[in-house]
DNA sequence: GATGGGGCTTCCCACGATGGTAAGGTCAAG
DNA sequence: CTTGACCTTACCATCGTGGGAAGCCCCATC
């Protein structure tokens, strides 16, 4: 099986393949005659094992630990669960940034007339985000009139 | 005003002002004699604006369309609004799959018994996690009863 | 005037994970 | 033997940010 084969088996493209290898977070891939990599059924699941932590969010660092102790028949699931539990975690701090950040621009965008008219709590949010008073915004948004530009 | 100062009172960092500057996100500083670039209240408004937008997840070349809006008097507010609801849009879709990733794992998490045992729903689902069954995780794989959750 | 510390300048490198491309070797089918 | 598909390495780009080096400048203190 050479690379391209691998890749098609794995749903991970050669050129990451290469990348997994170069970094070490593949063992080297054995070599033809012809310096071409080639792959058996066991390095083909390890990338897709690498291809699914992936879509699960894991990092590289992350999926380095996983894989040794995937490959470690006498791991403690504990440790696997653990940075399963980390990762998690991690995703529900980076959901709640961004969940803040929609929020705001979709308190701000419903404020917001979106006609021809230039005066927008957007731009005066943007304007003045530091200021102490997000949450009252009515029509009357036009009389803050502070554009300095 | 030198690079600092602004810095300082932006909450942009120099090494940012002059990324910004460098890009051309920004018009280019004056310059001193002695090739400071030197800044003024309004160079600082903008910098205030952009670190806002950035705060706000807009990427870089979002921001270069609001600040040319925002520089524009006349500039329709639709045009504002359109922006910051495709910005929106694209946080949703992120957050939606970085909520699906982790709600996978805090399922398996669940199942996984996070003791010395070798045996991990969690690793069973990276192995064979393109198969057609991802929700029946049979209570085989703790054969001796549970002890934690 | 000299000296020293801190600030400024530009330039280069690094990250993480991926894609692109170019130049050259190889394999298999016609 | 030619052709086209595939492999190899090597380099560049992304995006926004940080780090650092080498060298110049400003100001205060002696």
């Amino acid at each position: 099986m050479n690379i391209g084969q691998a890749a098609r088996a794995s749903g991970v493209t050669a050129k990451m393949i290469r990348y997994y290898d170069e970094i070490g977070l593949v063992a080297p891939a054995s070599r033809t005659d012809a310096n071409y990599r080639e792959y058996e059924t066991r390095e083909v699941n390890e990338l897709r094992f690498i291809k699914r932590a992936r879509t699960l969010g894991f990092s590289m660092e992350e999926i380095t630990l996983l894989l040794s102790l995937w490959r470690d028949r006498g791991r403690p699931s504990r440790e696997v669960k653990a940075i399963a539990e980390k990762h998690v975690a991690a995703l529900d701090a980076r959901i709640a940034e961004m969940q803040a950040m929609a929020d705001t621009l979709r308190h701000l965008s419903h404020c917001c007339a979106g006609d021809e008219r230039p005066d927008c709590p957007i731009l005066a949010d943007l304007t003045g985000g530091s200021e102490p008073t997000p949450a009252r915004h009515q029509r009357t948004v036009q009389s803050r009139g502070r554009q300095r530009d």
